[in-house]
DNA sequence: TGCAAACCATAAC
DNA sequence: GTTATGGTTTGCA
């Protein structure tokens, strides 16, 4: 049975879709409405689910830890993704993807470069992100250091990297599966949208 | 700058 | 099988 919850933290809906402890799939949005429909346009179909009114201690500590990393905070929680069932190379994209430390940026083709296929293939995997924001697609940029594309809109994705600004000069490299993965701070971007 | 061609995993037919 | 489709990239005028 799935479970799913909504709750309004400081302003802003938060939704997830659970089961056996693990998130299925995961929103934000201005409106109630908004976030529990996402959530609904990527359920499984056939399998039955019932929406809760009230998070129970599990779901609330899930969605509070969505918060905090909507406003931008580090968070320590580890959170359960259930993405085995998606395609092999989407898993690695969104794995890369779990890597980009906050406070930076990465590009398509940097992604790409990690994981193997082509850049245009990562912007796919980005783009029926299920994990909205706990997998940080909004960190994922043009390699010219563009904002390049969202779901949730451009100004979304732009108010995002404000929140996560740390300060950082210079790039860095991450390691994911053994391979790097370079990174660039997020001031980069922004200074181009001043 | 701006445009065209190469790029590559998915989903839909 | 085949085709259409992107949250891209690169090269070249």
């Amino acid at each position: 049975m799935i479970e799913i919850y909504a709750q309004n933290l400081a302003n802003t809906w938060f939704a997830v879709a659970l089961c056996d402890q693990k998130i299925l799939t995961s929103s934000f949005a201005t409106s109630e409405k908004t976030a529990l429909n996402y959530i609904l346009n990527n359920l499984p179909f056939n399998t039955p689910f019932q929406l809760f009114p009230k998070p129970n201690p599990t779901a609330t500590a899930i969605l509070q830890a969505i918060k905090e990393i909507y406003a931008g905070k580090d968070t320590e929680v580890k959170l359960n993704l259930a993405s085995e069932d998606l395609p092999v190379y989407t898993q690695k994209v969104l794995k890369a993807t779990l890597a980009i430390p906050v406070g930076y940026v990465t590009s398509y083709g940097a992604i790409a470069v990690a994981v193997g296929g082509g850049a245009r293939a990562v912007g796919n995997a980005m783009a029926c992100n299920l994990f909205p924001p706990i997998v940080p697609c909004h960190r994922v940029v043009k390699s010219d250091l563009s904002l390049g594309g969202y779901g949730g809109g451009l100004g979304v994705k732009l108010e995002f990297l404000l929140r996560e600004k740390r300060g950082f000069t210079e790039p860095k490299d991450v390691s994911v599966d053994g391979v790097f993965l370079r990174v660039f701070p997020v001031e980069d971007v922004l200074r181009k949208y001043a």
